[in-house]
DNA sequence: TGTCAATGTTTTGCGCGCAAAATATTTCCA
DNA sequence: TGGAAATATTTTGCGCGCAAAACATTGACA
């Protein structure tokens, strides 16, 4: 076809790094079943176990997420009782993001996943 | 919060590649934008301009996307005038993807576009 | 004090990403 | 030959990812 160099070779880069995401996450997929989380609410919950009680912009910062794309994520999170989602007080513009106790609980459940994955890259490739 | 360890170090790698991975789509976009194309969309053209006439199946293996996710890009791609999508007449499970002459063109626009690229890396980190 | 800009969050709309089910066609083989 | 298994593609449903617009609240300052 077009024997272009730049659109052979330099663009496998951009073509490596975003399917090897893609396949990480698929290998997250069935471990992070097990804690009922897709892997961007993983993504969070590892931060709020970092750190809790914080705003959502703080999160924004933390996650490198959207802020668009955390509105929902922290919805569903919620609804699986995981955290809450309550108006400051000082300033009634800004929501605090609270782990419940089940919230918490669940970090010792996510203890094993990281170890799990990474034998399974190691074995994938 | 909880100082479990596997919780915060090793996560980072699996948050950096993901995030540097979005981190590159945006900064693919405003150039794509002048395309006219997405990025997964620019993937899927870049392995047509690689080589065409190829059924679907190809360019699931070469591109690594999953086939229910080529399917409505290469809709797309073809309302867009890029490709046909036609039956193979050996076997009519299969659909042959070629190139239009617009499609072929495109190619020589978008040489320009990696080197855009590796220049905005440079200079964001 | 009113009003306008700034800040924090949500909504909308579109395009993936992918598992699972559905559909269409071909191959295999009893 | 008939029919089950295999192969190729599409559809469905849900959850992001993000730009842009909308909304709510606060701060600044004329």
């Amino acid at each position: 076809m077009t024997d272009i160099p730049a659109l052979k070779l330099k663009n496998q880069i951009c073509h490596s790094l975003y399917s090897a995401t893609n396949a990480l996450i698929r290998a997250y997929r069935p471990l992070l079943d097990q804690l009922g989380l897709t892997y961007a609410q993983y993504l969070v919950m590892l931060a709020l176990w970092d750190e809790d009680k914080v705003i959502i912009k703080n999160l924004v910062l933390r996650t490198r997420f959207d802020a668009g794309t955390l509105t929902p994520i922290l919805k569903r999170l919620e609804s699986k009782q995981l955290l809450t989602i309550a108006k400051s007080s000082n300033d009634s513009r800004q929501k605090v993001i609270v782990l419940t106790s089940q919230g918490k609980k669940l970090a010792e459940c996510a203890k094993k996943t990281p170890d799990n994955i990474t034998s399974q890259i190691a074995m994938s490739q």
